[in-house]
DNA sequence: TGGGCGATTTGATCTGGGTCAAAATCGGCC
DNA sequence: GGCCGATTTTGACCCAGATCAAATCGCCCA
């Protein structure tokens, strides 16, 4: 919780490096796994990376890329077939993982293929590790490994109620639903404190996400607003909105 | 691969158990990471449990239950609402472990509950396992927690395989989809040698699966077959299949 | 302040798959 | 072998959401 650590205090010796001791994400990636000192072998490995809305990080099919943390920013996780159809599988905000969405251990034999293509939605700053590297470090610290497990045992949870509102929820509760998440989200990101805040995505990419329309988003965020359940300024900035309403329409 | 080892040999001492050393699922479940001595402390806590089609092992909403191994037969992972739409998250096969879904690492507080139910669709064995005891021993073994790991992994990639069949497939596809990974799983088990294969699944956990309905789920079997692309004798035994046919139907 | 362009909203119409209903088939089981 | 309830198939019709088309909005920049 304290960020006003000295960035001179910590660069010698075998203290916490300066990036890791002012990065956003240090106490809730996988690096709050590490201490000072195995951080500190981490960030040797390390080099970041910026891109802006709409850059690609990985394409599907690429050989399998590094590691990296997310440290700022958003970034969609899509799959898409020739004929345009897009399924956006998971959304990567700070402190989230990237790279295993193909498993791990890959050593000796040709690198497998990403499934998934990673877009930014938003300026981005990821936090990058080699492959090999980060997987030694991963057998040497076993929290870190522990971590990982951890956090892919909730985007499993995440990805099965994805499924449940793809298979059996009306557009009204997907809308409802995908509003909720992103309140929740940026309530555990700390961004607000309040109950207005922004929608990540446009209405395209919203549509991608829950397996809907523009058009039908369009309407249904409509809808929302003439109920009074959410108040807007402009099409991405939430004013208010009434949770309780909000969770009696998104089905559960 | 060598199923014939006495298991008169290896009940003393510090051998692997008898009911391991004959087990279906040793050496592709969790316990694949353990050596005969690791196996024998697991299995000095675990116990059997049959369940019959139909029954239910866990209510989404208990309490979280022990973990397990399926080791033989086939059960679903739902979620239902009250309006009776019901969508299956997951299918259980022999070597799946249970119990994670709502995480790991809950000693001290209370219990959180189960996410979804638990049920059998055939004649199901479990390999039960109290949480703290296995925890226990995932801490002593990390080959133990590295296994499982792999196994989320490869769960989380399936989940999001289903949601772009949820999203953005065609009934068509989706059912021809269902039915490649059906053939796929039976391969895997080496149930069947040739292309034949049953349908673990009814008509309507199809239909809950693949997020259509009975009707619609008929109709598209009907239509593979009209189209010489499978063959079935009875709604459940698939005869032959077209796997290239099947996979031009599938979306990819 | 106005002009241009992409994103969003709104409207009109169409359709894939849902719903409701009935017939056919399948498995047990005596 | 024949009967019964459950499952599956088939048919007729309907509707939520898709598609196609046309405003309208919002924002950047001159």
């Amino acid at each position: 919780m304290n960020n006003d650590l000295n960035p001179s205090l910590v660069t010698g010796g075998s203290c916490e490096p300066a990036v890791c001791a002012t990065c956003a994400v240090r106490n809730s990636s996988l690096c709050a796994a590490l201490s000072s000192d195995e951080l500190d072998e981490l960030n040797k490995l390390s080099r970041r990376k910026s891109l802006r809305p709409g850059q690609i990080y990985v394409f599907e099919g690429d050989q399998a890329l590094d590691f990296a943390n997310v440290v700022k920013g958003v970034a969609k996780l899509t799959r898409g077939s020739e004929d345009g159809r897009m399924q956006i599988v998971g959304l990567l905000f700070p402190s989230d993982f990237i790279g295993v969405s193909m498993g791990l251990g890959h050593g000796g034999d040709r690198k497998p293929e990403e499934p998934y293509t990673i877009e930014a939605v938003s300026d981005l700053e990821l936090c990058i590790f080699p492959r090999d590297g980060f997987e030694r470090l991963m057998r040497r610290f076993p929290a870190l490994e522990h971590k990982l497990l951890d956090r892919t045992l909730s985007e499993l949870q995440v990805a099965r109620e994805w499924m449940v509102l793809l298979g059996r929820k009306t557009a009204q509760e997907r809308v409802a639903t995908f509003i909720l998440h992103v309140a929740d989200k940026m309530r555990h990101q700390g961004c607000h404190s309040g109950i207005s805040f922004d929608l990540p995505l446009g209405r395209g990419d919203i549509a991608d996400h829950i397996g809907l329309t523009i058009e039908t988003v369009s309407r249904q965020i409509t809808q929302l607003k003439r109920k009074g359940i959410i108040d807007m300024q402009g099409a991405r900035h939430v004013v208010s909105c009434d949770f309780e309403a909000l969770r009696e329409q998104s089905g559960y």
